[in-house]
RNA sequence: GGCCUCGUAGUUCAAGGGAUAGAAUAGAAGUUUCCUAAACUUUAGAUACAGGUUCGAGUCCUGUCGAGGCUACCA
């Protein structure tokens, strides 16, 4: 049990015993305490007033007497200010905590009555561009995300689907076609998905120019839209991709297979890996038994046209399409379908699915149609809603050549990551590889804590100029906490403390093994909240508490042995705590930079 | 138009209805006999506006203003 649930529990009893009605731990809400008053932590009694018509200085002082008087062994002394009853830890109770396996041992029981099984979806691209700096968002959050989950006791299970057919993909195919003379990755040097990609954008370019000289001469822009000689062939590729049409189907192999090569690189290189792919290919046609089963169950209708709707207006939204007139599915049907797909395969409690903002209304009709149909998964699904990446001057926008590639990005980061470090001149005797591994290491932890410090769910403004800074609240300033402690491990070690000794703890000590303490709970709270901001937080905390107080000269040469003992032991959990956390956000740390 | 988010220091982010709204950056001023200065210390600076609920509001409610998203027989 940690150090917070004790004391609620002790509160609670004493509550009980003082004023003779039941209590529980959940009633009472206790905090640190915060630095300028004294004590370690807080009761917050105006919760507990009403219940007990008590004046709140009253009822800490009684509260206060009570629980120092019969647990002087763990309450040494209190203070009450307002309604706040602040209570002094003894050093002993604080030493149980110095051991860092306390902190970092998670028992195999989870905190669930048992054991649930999570699948989370994320990354999850379209096989015509390559991975940008938004995709990076989603990947690094439900990676994270899938990692803390898993801490916690869960069963989880990492998904992607991957968008590999519709009109946008004939798109590249058909500029190919038209322009790239049969350049391949091979011939080219490009990674495949970025050579798809290109043609893209190639085929936009040649949309944009024939809608404009279609207009010139005459045409309204709705028909030149409409009737773009390349946009025919798009559409007429589509149709040829779903009759299986053989020389289509090489072909969107072969791209495919470029673009698959080249999204494994990008995800090997971040660190992002799935227990299971799905195609949209294999899936999209899934879900039309769900049409079936709601025209029947009359939770979906009919209208004149042949066409399939539900009627969601007395939930407040609007009537939305679940197969269209010429009988064909649309999306939500298809993610119907692989919705319950994914439940045979896995039997889920839960299904998470990491996906930007903007499609916050389908996934609420997604689960709605879901639960209408009664379901068994369909409570269990829950939409993992993050906020758009923008850049300073506004939101990325492919048409605008205003995205950021993944790739590009990430060469960007090592490219000054290895600038910085050399311009430190501390790296010198490392050999090439090790250098490498670094550079990788510190521009990686750049981006990510960069991108999952902030609130899943707030829209971030990525500051390319920031995102680089060494320091502040970035991932490399944890790093090089890490390696600073190591620096001093690697001089000394720590002996095996006795915990139950009375040490020398002065008041910075007891507040950073307070902080080391609170790593489960912030665990629990991020896996509570699908939220790994949380531990970045308390990471970066963490590493700046230790900053301020120690440097090797005050742990080597403390004063008394006894004091470099407990202070070589402290450096050992902090670095413990940071190691542990910084790897739920996929982070690395170095040993040495 | 309707629906959903979000408005906090110059900037980027925090703050389970709880104490004097925290950090980081940028600004100003400092700190290495020993120590990994990619560090640390000090300093200044903010809740869009107007009401309401409460012992207590950045947080909950209403309205105004501002930003974004959704509102496709695209995926």
């Amino acid at each position: 049990m940690n150090l917070v649930d004790r004391i609620k529990e002790q509160t609670a009893k004493a509550l009980e015993e003082v004023y003779k009605i039941p209590f529980f731990s959940d009633d009472v809400l206790v905090n640190t305490t915060k630095p300028e008053f004294e004590g370690d932590y807080t009761i917050v009694l105006f919760g507990l007033v009403k219940s007990l018509r008590k004046a709140p200085e009253v009822l800490g002082q009684e509260l206060g007497s009570h629980l120092t008087a019969n647990n002087n062994n763990i309450f040494t002394h209190f203070n009450v200010i307002k309604g706040f009853l602040n209570l002094t830890l003894a050093d002993e109770v604080i030493t149980q905590y110095l051991n860092p396996q306390n902190n970092l041992q998670f028992s195999a029981v989870p905190t669930y009555t048992e054991a649930q099984k999570i699948m989370v979806e994320y990354a999850s691209p379209n096989t015509n561009k390559p991975v940008h700096l938004g995709h990076l968002r989603n990947i690094f959050l439900g990676w994270s995300v899938a990692e803390i989950l898993k801490k916690e006791g869960s069963e989880v299970m990492k998904t992607s689907i991957v968008n590999n057919r519709g009109i946008h993909i004939c798109k590249s195919m058909i500029a190919w076609q038209l322009f790239a003379n049969g350049a391949t990755p091979q011939s080219t040097g490009l990674k495949g998905d970025h050579l798809v990609g290109d043609y893209y954008v190639r085929f936009n370019d040649e949309y944009k120019k024939e809608v404009a000289h279609l207009t010139q001469t005459g045409m309204a822009k709705e028909d030149a839209e409409k009737g773009a000689p390349i946009m025919q062939k798009a559409q007429q590729m589509l149709v040829d991709w779903e009759a299986g049409k053989p020389e289509v189907m090489e072909l969107w192999n072969r791209m495919n297979e470029w673009v698959y090569a080249g999204f494994d690189k990008t995800f090997e290189r971040i660190g992002a890996d799935f227990e299971k792919t799905y195609y949209e290919s294999e899936t999209y046609l899934l879900g039309r038994q769900f049409v079936e089963i709601g025209l029947e169950k009359g939770v979906f209708f009919k209208k004149e046209d042949g066409s399939a709707w539900i009627d969601l207006t007395a939930e407040g939204l609007d009537e939305k399409l679940v197969l269209r007139k010429d009988g064909t599915s649309v999306y939500i049907t298809q993610d119907l379908g692989l919705a319950h797909q994914k439940y045979e395969e896995f039997r889920y409690d839960k299904s998470i699915y990491v996906i930007a903002d903007e499609q916050n209304y389908h996934m609420k009709v997604l689960k709605l149609i879901l639960q209408k149909l009664n379901l068994p998964y369909a409570d269990g699904i829950y939409h993992l809603s993050y906020g758009m990446v923008e850049l300073p001057n506004g939101r990325m926008k492919s048409r605008e050549g205003t995205v950021v590639d993944a790739d590009d990005m990430v060469e960007e980061m090592v490219r000054i990551a290895a600038q910085k470090t050399e311009e430190s001149g501390k790296v010198k005797d490392f050999t090439p590889q090790e250098l490498t591994d670094l550079y990788e290491m510190i521009a990686l932890g750049a981006l990510k804590f960069f991108l999952l410090r902030v609130d899943p769910k707030k829209r971030m403004v990525f500051n390319p100029e920031e995102s680089i800074d060494f320091q502040g609240f970035t991932g490399p300033f944890i790093q090089y906490t890490h390696a600073r402690i190591k620096s001093i491990l690697r001089r000394e070690q720590p002996a095996q403390l006795t915990i139950n000794k009375r040490s020398p703890l002065l008041k910075l000590e007891k507040e950073l093994l307070l902080l080391l303490e609170q790593f489960k709970a912030v665990i629990k709270a991020a896996s509570a909240d699908l939220n790994p901001s949380l531990i970045a937080v308390y990471a970066f905390t963490v590493a700046k508490t230790y900053n301020s107080f120690y440097t090797s000269h005050s742990v080597l040469n403390a004063e008394t042995e006894e004091k470099k003992q407990l202070r070589l032991a402290i450096c050992n959990a902090t670095a413990e705590v940071i190691k542990s956390s910084m790897q739920l956000l996929g982070i690395k740390v170095p040993e040495r930079m």
